[in-house]
DNA sequence: TCCCTCGATACGGTTTACCGTAAAAAAAAG
DNA sequence: CTTTTTTTTACGGTAAACCGTATCGAGGGA
């Protein structure tokens, strides 16, 4: 069973509704951050006096509010959790597409339960709470279909280097001289233009631009 | 008095708070709608009714779900109501940033406030009431600071157009047709070029995909 | 009316990106 | 160790983007 809580999300409304949902469920204990640093000081606090936590609710993305914070983002937060306390199941309740990312958490087992803020939220919450006590994932089947869709490609790491240069301006014919000095293996113009034309192929774009914009919705830069 | 109020929000968990925000404040009634088609219907039949509705709040950003819409965005909606209510008072609760957005709608006064979900959404939210309640406007100033740095350079309905088109897919010399054919009073491939050499050069940028990514994250496209 | 100014356009040259092919190198298979 | 396959690289031609300059044309002022 899941009787003790800890919600990790900014937005006061969603914090407040989730909450709420927690009642619904008569969940026992549940408690609330709206600050990674502040989840992650809860969740360490309790696993001392050896009352850990059951579920960890967090968003992925965390507004910066001038408050110095260790922790800014959802998926650092996954991980500093997971390094003090491994066996704590992990719901993501995020707004933003992040196909990508997503689907990455799932296949490193990092997460068990994506729940997005849209027109169903309260319901697929609670629908996702009931798969994690019966020790199940909760994996939407339109999670499935979107990663297909937007994200049939997949980029290495490779890939990622030489969007990102472009995207700090470097023109194509400079990046084998970054790629030689950084020992990355392929780093012939020819491969960079190649995997380019390969990546906007598959995507089915015409220029780069478009693929920049891509990736840069896609939370690759 | 802010007596009565309509809610357009998507996400259930904003939805929800929201209303309970309402009950804190006592505002005598308030209906809610997950689509635009429907807070649009309610706020007509109210209107014909004769007890039409005080204010308007609405998210920018709705999720399609299948579920065939007329309306399918915030800025669209509030377009729409100002055409059946010009009176109406609006109030814009987005997640996302968008500044050059938001600023716009308030330069043309379309809309009367602006809460982002962050980290105390529902104290700006009562602030934003009482504000409102009072006759004035609310924006906060941290948004005039936002606007300020995301968006130096001032892009004309042109530049936005060619950047829109490019992130179509089209090729700069595919774009004069375009204008032409659009009656767009601009419309040769060197006036393309020109600018877009210049708002690089005024951005910093060294490529296009630069600006279009920039162009990305302003929310421009 | 003429002249001036400014923006739009046309044009030419240069650089960069794009795309195919073939050679070379590396990895895998036998 | 040799052969086969795959990956990387080199090269060359074409197209697109970039950039400067010169011409054209509309609007404003004298």
């Amino acid at each position: 069973m899941i009787d003790k809580v800890i919600i990790a999300e900014d937005q006061e409304f969603a914090n407040l509704s989730v909450q709420k949902t927690m009642d619904d469920l008569q969940v026992k204990q549940y408690d609330y951050a709206f600050y990674c640093d502040d989840a992650l000081a809860k969740i360490k606090l309790a696993l001392q006096k050896g009352e850990p936590y059951d579920l960890l609710i967090t968003d992925l993305s965390f507004e910066e509010d001038g408050t110095p914070q260790n922790i800014n983002d959802g998926i650092d937060l996954i991980r500093a959790v997971r390094a003090v306390q491994p066996g704590i199941l992990i719901l993501i309740l995020s707004g933003q597409h992040r196909p990508a990312d997503i689907h990455n958490l799932f296949e490193n087992k990092e997460v068990d339960a994506y729940v997005r803020k849209a027109r169903h939220d309260v319901k697929e919450l609670k629908a996702a709470m009931q798969a994690l006590s019966k020790g199940q994932q909760y994996y939407p089947r339109a999670l499935a279909q979107l990663v297909k869709q937007s994200n049939t490609y997949e980029f290495t790491d490779f890939d990622i280097t030489i969007i990102r240069l472009l995207n700090e301006g470097y023109q194509q014919n400079e990046i084998p001289a970054y790629l030689k000095q950084q020992h990355i293996k392929p780093s012939s113009l020819s491969s960079v233009e190649k995997r380019l034309s390969q990546i906007r192929d598959e995507l089915g774009f015409s220029n780069n631009q478009q693929l920049m914009v891509f990736c840069s919705n896609a939370g690759l830069l």
